[in-house]
DNA sequence: ACGATCACGTA
DNA sequence: GACGTACGTGATCGCG
């Protein structure tokens, strides 16, 4: 395109500061036509979402009425003057609050510079091998058939299984099985109801089984499929930098950030992702426990601190702590239910919760949390004071400054003051991880770069980067991109990042190191 | 056509 | 007295 042409040499020129809305958008444009824009600074998009993630409308116009007092108006002929107007005095207001709200350095620092790291990605794409994919649809297509002949036999008649409508009756109704839980709008069928049932009729386990297929089916091997970009023969995700509260990434058209591993039929799906080039490998590089690190760090919790130093296996320590046995006596069901715990005190425990996802009674739950925390005494301490500092400030903050604010913390309705003090807990976790790995994904971009290195940074998982290399970088890249993983941030505790190697996304070998 | 709801995949 | 956090997608269904 001619404006790209001509505007090339102005945007080139890193003296000349430019305003945007949507940096992340003009940088996959611009980089199709193979201009390297430089004086990108000033985003309003991503400025905004500092001053506040929660915030579910960016649109220009949106932050035009909130932050200038101004209605852009309707009509077409002006809105593109009031538009670029407002954007230019949006970008002076933004400069001043993220000042006021001490986030410029998170913004200077990190998140301009991750947009364009995003917009490579992007145009990058991944390479997704079409004939497994569609040799995949064929089995499951098969499969999907003969369950389905099946689940009508045993129904002694046809219905969409697809439909929970359709199926409550024929479950709850015509077979007359146990209404265990309802929906706002009927019987609830969800996996969790099923497994109850099913040992109760036969159907039942025939459903999950039809409901996995169907699921792989038409999300992952259709669904992928259907957006692979003939030109380049790959999926191209958008990454979005301004979706989610916590500071995380979230993945669209498609989500390659849920593409699934724990089952082994679901996993399978992962054998079609491919590098792009003959001879070239992939490479994962994920964080361990980066959360729990994260928290030993913040709440300088010793006993955590320790375990993380000494490179203790933390599910088995948890279960020890709780449990209160030595390590070399905890077994296989006690470290099970301690890693449940620990995921639970992430997520802001209660006693509810664990006792329904570990199957046991309330009154253990409640239990084995008095006793985490009477072990992990500095954990406890930090989550007192991190829900007092949400009431006081209305907001909780990561390593990094970033900022959420937490309206319900002094709400009168139990539910709502719970649910905000859970999310004052896990934000602080879980977007501090989120900091980690996006200073990670700068530098480590910023080396294959200066390096003119071959390799590519393709995907991000939320605590998981992947790349694809040729062979003949491919040991200097895995010690480059570990070491600069582990070091992204230091914290009193080691970051431990794990590195797999392999021809798919399926078939990964483990690196020692 | 579109949004709400349910169900389910990931970290 | 109901409940652990954060997301995105596909299918159905009822609305317009």
């Amino acid at each position: 395109h001619l404006y790209a042409k001509i505007l090339k040499p102005y945007l080139e020129d890193d003296r000349i500061p430019i305003v945007t809305y949507d940096a992340k958008l003009l940088y996959v444009f611009l980089g199709r036509e193979k201009v390297n824009i430089k004086g990108m600074k000033w985003d309003v998009m991503l400025g905004c979402y500092l001053l506040n993630p929660s915030r579910n409308d960016l649109s220009l116009k949106s932050l035009i009425y909130d932050y200038l007092h101004e209605v852009v108006p309707e009509e077409e002929e002006k809105q593109a003057f009031s538009l670029v107007q407002g954007l230019y005095l949006l970008a002076q207001e933004m400069i001043k609050l993220l000042e006021k709200d001490e986030l410029m350095p998170l913004y200077l620092n990190i998140e301009i510079s991750v947009a364009k790291v995003l917009a490579a990605m992007e145009l990058q794409g991944v390479r997704l091998d079409k004939a497994q994919l569609k040799a995949m649809g064929k089995e499951l297509e098969a499969r999907i058939e003969v369950l389905t002949d099946k689940i009508y036999i045993l129904a002694e008649e046809e219905f969409n299984i697809n439909s929970p409508k359709q199926l409550g009756v024929i479950l709850f109704e015509k077979l007359g099985l146990p209404p265990v839980k309802k929906t706002k709008t009927g019987y609830s069928t969800n996996a969790e109801v099923l497994e109850f049932l099913a040992d109760k009729h036969e159907i039942v386990q025939e459903i999950l089984n039809y409901r996995q297929l169907v699921k792989l089916k038409s999300t992952y091997v259709d669904g992928l499929m259907n957006l692979i970009n003939p030109k380049t023969k790959k999926v191209h995700t958008s990454f979005n930098q301004t979706i989610t509260a916590t500071g995380r990434l979230s993945s669209t058209e498609p989500n390659l950030q849920n593409i699934p591993i724990r089952l082994e039929e679901g996993r399978k799906i992962r054998k079609a992702f491919i590098p792009s080039k003959e001879g070239y490998i992939l490479l994962t590089a994920d964080y361990s426990q980066i959360e729990l690190r994260v928290l030993a760090h913040m709440a300088e919790d010793q006993v955590l601190i320790n375990a993380f130093k000494e490179g203790q296996d933390i599910h088995v320590r948890t279960a020890a702590e709780v449990f209160k046995v030595p390590m070399e006596e905890v077994t296989k069901e006690m470290r099970y239910h301690a890693k449940a715990i620990n995921f639970g005190i992430v997520y802001g425990i209660s006693d509810f919760g664990l006792a329904k996802d570990l199957g046991i009674s309330r009154k253990e739950a409640k239990e084995h949390i008095e006793n985490y925390f009477t072990r992990y005494a500095g954990v406890k301490n930090w989550i007192d004071n991190t829900i007092q500092e949400a009431r006081n400030k209305g907001y909780v903050t990561t390593l990094l400054g970033r900022r959420r604010y937490i309206n319900d913390i002094l709400s009168k309705n139990y539910n709502l003051r719970s649910f905000a003090e859970r999310t004052a807990i896990n934000t602080p976790i879980q977007g501090s991880a989120a900091d980690i790995i996006k200073i990670a994904m700068l530098r480590v971009y910023n080396k294959l770069v200066e390096n003119k290195y071959k390799t590519r940074m393709i995907l991000q998982v939320h605590d998981e980067l992947v790349f694809e290399a040729p062979p003949n970088e491919c040991s200097k890249i895995i010690s480059m991109v570990k070491e600069t993983m582990e070091s992204a941030y230091p914290l009193d505790v080691p970051l431990k990042v794990d590195m797999q190697v392999g021809f798919n996304w399926y078939d990964l070998e483990s690196i020692k190191g």
